[in-house]
DNA sequence: TGATATTATTTCAATATCAAAACATTAGTG
DNA sequence: CACTAATGTTTTGATATTGAAATAATATCA
């Protein structure tokens, strides 16, 4: 579906990128979540989990920082993963407005079970690539991602 | 910062792939979200009314097919939309389950207004890959978002 | 025709998400 | 020391999002 927009080549050509670039992520992530493999997990709580199993323990504004997101937002996730006994949060003695935040045991193990299962998941998604073109799509995103504002 | 997972050069090639891919996709939505562009639309909103523009009236199965969301999502973002008046929903006379959507003049004139200036903001997003890199990346999103469950 | 299946939309409950305001705590400065 | 920044988190209100259940309308077929 390319866009209908008449306008100049430089406009449609970045135009069409960009509608196979969102549809690309859309439908690639869509079929991750939809793949079972994050469990009951929503994919926010699967991000906070991967980066305190990954990252170690880590207050929440870092978290917000890692996975892009609101402070705000992250407090709910960690509510939500609070009460399931996934994650501890407690007050920097060093600096009481800070949380510091990591897993519980059942965190740890639920994540050590449920990342790999995710990794071949990811895996097979890219698997339509060649390791080349993966190489080359990488390239090109970050290109994209760390534009700081020009 | 790519994965610190310890898997075969498959896998973390795989990984680091999407974790590029990933960033780059939401740190480019972020910005163009947050770039004052759509006003006070949401990007849901806009989207809705792009369709709309550019592929005429339809129903509102339709446009939760073209925007890949549920039609519950749909329902809701209608209704802020007709809210707002810039859209018109009709049951369709001929089976009387659908509700074919229209914009409204206000609608119609809003998004004439927005849409080229989006346009714009995405051209300047881009403008750090060549036109072939642009080409290339929307290839390699392409085989990415086309493909059928395996 | 009448029972059943299919299709389109809405409703509901839960989670996500942001921006802005409110709070709490610490840091800095005169 | 007291007043003011700045920083980190929570709260609030609005919109988004899904999946499942509920509704409504149409299609099918015995």
């Amino acid at each position: 579906m390319p866009t209908h927009y008449q306008g100049s080549a430089q406009e449609v050509l970045a135009l069409n990128t960009f509608i196979k670039f969102t549809r690309g992520y859309e439908s690639m992530t869509a079929r991750l979540a939809q793949s079972g493999v994050l469990g009951d997990l929503t994919v926010s709580q699967f991000g906070v989990l991967e980066a305190l199993y990954h990252l170690g323990s880590m207050c929440q504004g870092e978290i917000s920082g890692k996975l892009l997101k609101s402070c705000g937002n992250i407090t709910l996730v960690l509510d939500n993963l609070e009460k399931r006994g996934l994650v501890r949060r407690e007050r920097d003695p060093e600096d009481r407005r800070m949380v510091t935040v990591s897993l519980t045991q059942a965190g740890e193990a639920l994540i050590a079970q449920i990342f790999p299962r995710q990794v071949a998941a990811i895996v097979a998604e890219l698997s339509c690539l060649t390791p080349e073109e993966q190489e080359l799509l990488g390239k090109l995103c970050k290109k994209l991602g760390v534009r700081s504002s020009i």
